[in-house]
DNA sequence: CTATAAACGAGACGGTACGTCGCGTCTTTGC
DNA sequence: GCAAAGACGCGACGTACCGTCTCGTTTATAG
């Protein structure tokens, strides 16, 4: 057991730079033309790259895109604004700003809906983007307990279902004002949500 | 003054059957291959129609599925079942089980995503599926003020925005659930949804 | 005298005018467009016709254009010159400026190429052009016999295959000379031409 | 400086295999379906070959068949039979030969009559085709006079007119006979066209 | 200092679907 | 009862990308 990840082989080695500009080449395509428009082999061209090095590496369209967009989710952060409502507003507002950058809108949705019928694919995104964000929600509870804002856990089991619903509804809400209703997600909404959400989390606990 | 809203130009008309023929053919299109590799051609194969004949009535891929799929969301009704919670655990319930329709979840979010840089097909949307639904919020909480679970109308311009939340939360946290979390919307989701929503939306009005 | 040999049925009567106008269209068209990019479509709009009037009269693009076509031969005429070789030099000049003019290059042509797998097609051609047209050979045989250039038949069973072989010869130089080598029948090419054909025919008629 | 005429470019050659198979392919559609339902499609599938790779050698239909049927005339060979008759009836009788096979008909007729409108076009029948055939009327006229059949050029400034005028004839004589009288060149017909012609280049020069 | 082996750019290849165009037929309304 | 208008089924068009496959050319490490 001696190989590490990266079995160095004969051969010349894969270009670490072309990695970086073929992702780099399909935000800015996706900025540009959309999803839909996109092609794989304009991607290779804007990156000064083959066509076939973008082959050895992915597998398609869709991979090549949830790679490309995932890395935007890791600006992430949860922001200490000393009340859980303030967080909760300020989180809110970082994703709502992610979602209104065009490489983010239509590369998430497309590929999304893609994953529908493309059960690896829905396996990538969820690694990829949905699981590592559900750290902003744990740290938020954990801040606000700190804080006596919120009581210890009560029933543990409950925990991590209420994690996903929450996940779901702040997300679910911020991504269908964003792409569905095509309005902003402005201060106004987000303080009127959070009080939603976190005045419904209060009385749905206690 | 009886003309009606389609003149009768001269020429042979239009068939009315090839219409739902096509709609027809395309949910099932939908259902078998999903979005991406459904083809037009393949569509009007299926409606028994030449590929002509369906260009001549919708201009793309994108305008023809949110044709198909609106429909499909015409089947929500408000059940009465005597409590504001109760109704809206059901509508929820069946806005999930036409999300689990496969002809819904891959149309309707490839129809999004390509909304996202197509302002004419948003605008579609928006008249044929999203507009035409906020009816259930409207007429949710008619109800539930004539059964005395709401007070009258206290901010009457607020009136609007707050159906736009309802509808943000409610929408967006199925969905969510569905295409991108990819769990169950079952009755215990549903129960400790409307739990926060209805004790939130209470909290932030009182 | 305004009924005409048609026997004037019941219901509305055919058009005259429009027949006339669909083949001055057709040529208009073939001036325009030459014959590939020529559409009956297009002929019957300039016609001021209906696509369905067209079909009722022709079974398709080669029967119109035929048709279309023939007429123009109709305007060779041999001239009195006084001499043999004047007259045909006089003919061959004209038949010469009949194919100069754009609709009858594309159209015989084209009519020609897809009359070799159509044998109606070939058959139409031949009543409606080429036979007509070998008036003119006789006629100015039978002038130059009673000029007394020309000594009266000796072998009448020859006869008309030497017709056959003076059109095939004058008919065929000038088509190719005008579009295959694409270079002008003048006086001079006219002469050099009459001098050999007529005196090839002498020496082996003598 | 031993290079090439073709600059061996970066990336995968052509296929030589192709083109052969492609024009193969093209004067077997041209036998069963004739020019105008000659299908570019149907011949790539013929060949075996994928319609791009078609498109990406021939500009369309007109120009591949003219390079499909110019092989056929490369046939042509000036017999050496002892007399300049004997000669010229013996390279009528070839040359109708190939007329006689529907590739060449169909084909070279469509496509001279496209060249009417297609300066591009009648260049390419012109080089590929013509010119390149007069190399015959050439070399009979130079064997004629080393035999002492004809006499040296007395006008030398008129040699090159007398080429086309005599081409113009044969061609022209043999192509009207075939395929607008559609009548057999037969070995008569030849006798009685050789000795209009020569006989009648005689005169004339004389 | 080779030799070897993989990655690279270029671009041709067999495919599939595209959206359009013209054909010839049919089904309306209107004169 | 024919004509105009135009929708229809059909089939070919020429184009665009797909993902694969040669090619000749680097560029590392292994011997």
């Amino acid at each position: 057991m001696q190989s590490r990840t990266t079995a160095p082989r004969s051969g010349r080695p894969r270009s670490a730079a072309a990695d970086t500009a073929i992702l780099a080449a399909t935000r800015e395509a996706l900025v540009e033309l959309g999803w839909s428009k996109l092609t794989l082999g304009d991607v290779a061209t804007r990156a000064g790259v083959a066509k076939t090095t973008l082959y050895r590496r992915w597998a398609g369209k869709n991979e090549l895109v949830v790679d490309a967009v995932a890395v935007l989710f890791d600006e992430l952060e949860l922001p200490d604004c000393g009340t859980l409502a303030a967080d909760v507003e300020g989180v809110v507002l970082q994703f709502a700003a992610i979602l209104a950058r065009p490489e983010a809108r239509s590369g998430l949705m497309a590929v999304v809906a893609e994953s529908i019928r493309d059960e690896a694919l829905r396996e990538r995104i969820h690694c990829s983007i949905v699981e590592r964000q559900k750290r902003l929600v744990l740290e938020g509870r954990a801040r606000a307990q700190r804080r006596g804002e919120l009581p210890p856990e009560t029933h543990p089991g409950q925990a991590s279902r209420t994690v996903d619903l929450i996940f779901d509804m702040v997300a679910g809400a911020v991504i269908h004002r964003t792409l569905v209703s095509a309005q902003p997600v402005d201060e106004e909404w987000v303080q009127r949500f959070t009080a939603v959400l976190l005045g419904g989390l209060a009385a749905a606990e206690g």
